[in-house]
DNA sequence: TAGAATCCCGACCTTTTTAGTCAAGTATCG
DNA sequence: CGATACTTGACTAAAAAGGTCGGGATTCTA
């Protein structure tokens, strides 16, 4: 029931671009060294993000990213469902990737209706948490600060 | 977010056994052909069940496994911790196996408080259903049958 | 228009996990 | 005794996780 590395790397960077949002690019440097997130692989999953349609980027000296829609138009189960696949726990209970195991009767199959459960459990957080509710978040779990780069995200 | 193929087979064997508690002991090879499971990697299972005090086994002719406790005092959450560690997305908000994440400042983190409440969600679920509720839903699914061997697991 | 900064892209690498398989041994029943 | 089951530990192949790297393409600025 894990969230990879790359998809934790992914929140966070996103998280960061959340904050940033109407005030022009950050650099993917600044995102790594803010994040503590090894600089080439955050590069690869701001690529990965890029041409799923999440982030858009700019090239050149003063490049760097931005997010491509709005922060409340961006939930946190679209972004891990890109970077991990289904967030049902098996196969046979996801609406987006479902796969028929294994069991003699899929139908009457008593664990696949508590998985039917967590799956909504964990899809009822994740699709109700958009991006610009985690910045709401993380402001008021900072409190009020004087400038907006101060926020340790 | 995955259970992995081992969790599902452990949760499968075990509710086979939760169906037949109170009478005897189940052979593998019986657990493994009614629910498509290859017979040696379901050995490994049960034993790894059994040292961790799940499940009794009785060797020799009339061999077998049957659960250790009753089935109402074994939860799914307890099962899936054993064979698979932490039911939370990430180490940071794990109770039974925490471990700090590298993000700068843990406390103040929204990703985390966002997990926190996928972890609360999945794991209310989890703990509530025991082996013994499990039986009930196959009983319930399948409607009433004439010989309880003929429940389809 | 050169050069520095930045993103872009694909290949590569190492370690861990997953999903099994197998052989030989030990206990039990009849 | 011998057939039947569980027991134990080693082994393996394939995939995933978690990165790293070199070199190319853009863009800004002096």
């Amino acid at each position: 029931m894990k969230l990879s590395q790359r998809g934790e790397y992914a929140l966070r960077a996103v998280l960061v671009l959340g904050m940033n949002h109407g005030s022009g690019v950050v650099r993917i440097r600044d995102i790594a060294q803010q994040q503590n997130i090894p600089r080439r692989f955050l590069e690869q999953i701001l690529n990965d993000l890029k041409s799923a349609g999440f982030v858009l980027s700019k090239r050149g000296v003063a490049g760097g990213y931005r997010l491509q829609r709005g922060p409340n138009e961006i939930s946190l189960a679209d972004i891990i469902r890109h970077l991990e696949g289904p967030l049902a726990p098996v196969g046979c209970v996801s609406v987006n990737y479902y796969q028929r195991c294994s069991c003699p009767d899929e139908g009457a199959c008593a664990i696949r209706s508590v998985m039917q459960e967590v799956r909504d459990a964990i899809v009822g957080v994740l699709e109700g948490v958009s991006v610009a509710h985690l910045c709401e978040r993380v402001r008021d779990l900072q409190g009020p600060l004087e400038n907006p780069l101060d926020y340790i995200i």
